[in-house]
DNA sequence: CCTTACATGTAACAAGTTACATGATTAG
DNA sequence: CTAATCATGTAACTTGTTACATGTAAGG
């Protein structure tokens, strides 16, 4: 059920594409939700039918209308309704974790391998959430509400890519 | 398709009934992969169907008997392929940023109430982590490799605990 | 020519959740 | 008597993934 409160969350802080929402779930929302671009579409016509979003068409020059979606009052309401109803967290699933639990099975050279791209993720996500925190909030104090809340969530994201980059290390040593 | 190696990881640790399975996935493989008893119920049926497993009926005094499923040969095969195959890395899904994300919608009561809850169920599970720790994990360096990986894997979930914890903080403070 | 980005979808299948169902034993 | 733990499942539904499908535009 979170799918459609993370798209209304998503067009509560600006209206877009099914597209364009797929790729923040992708980017600025990596560390927050992830939803393919199926799903996304799917989603976004439950909505629509539901009339918790209006769909405006956008005509391109040279290219196909893209429909982009808006929060009705009725969606804004949902939204605040959910908002205000405290949630499960989320359980934990790491396929990484399962191999490491049958570890001593496992080819060791795979698993350093697999150490290394991981290295590489991480790092790019950490360079990737610096960067949106240099540009935006450099002075985290004086934000007003609606990007403080933001800015909390994108630290959430920075702070768990350095204790798994710390982790990482730890592993390294010990594979 | 990760759930069938979760469990073929844990049966490979040791044979166990689905519902000490169950528990093992809200204990000590917490950090690591969940699943409902009705799910793995089903995924056994599936795995003994296929020849990955063996049921062992064992029978108990006063009691209806149980199952004890083994691995077989096909069963840790399938396991050892899956185990040298790169898997992608889990997305991140977690409706409390949701939530900060629209945080200027939501309800600074609830979004505090929230807040207080994750930081006891964190300190709960930091503390039965490190008991963990302490009981099996004394000089890591001594382990035999089968544990060093568990090992490998507890301390997984300790950095991000303790990670989620310090972000707490900041989270209290801003919010 | 080929690949990437833009832009939107359908269909089939796998995974996960919720509700329902049953029955024994143990501790308060 | 009641609740919790042990122990195992089925059925219906929702969510998420994979494969398929189509077409435009821009850059190398």
């Amino acid at each position: 059920m979170a799918l459609r409160y993370a798209l209304l969350a998503a067009l509560h802080e600006s209206p877009a594409t099914g597209y364009e929402l797929t790729q923040r779930f992708r980017s600025r929302l990596a560390n927050v939700w992830n939803a393919s671009h199926q799903q996304v579409y799917r989603e976004l016509g439950k909505l629509l039918e539901e009339g918790k979003l209006l769909a405006e068409s956008v005509p391109q020059p040279d290219k196909p209308d893209k429909k982009r979606y808006h929060l009705t009052v009725a969606g804004q309401k949902d939204l605040k309704q959910w908002l205000d109803k405290p949630q499960p967290r989320p359980p934990a699933k790491d396929p990484f974790l399962v191999k490491l639990f049958a570890g001593n099975l496992a080819d060791k050279a795979v698993l350093q391998g697999e150490a290394e791209k991981m290295r590489e993720e991480w790092e790019r996500q950490l360079a990737y959430y610096r960067s949106i925190e240099e540009e935006y909030f450099q002075q985290p104090d004086a934000l007003p509400a609606h990007y403080r809340y933001q800015y909390l969530a994108l630290r959430r994201g920075i702070t768990q890519v350095i204790a798994s980059l710390e982790w990482l290390d730890e592993l390294e040593n010990g594979l």
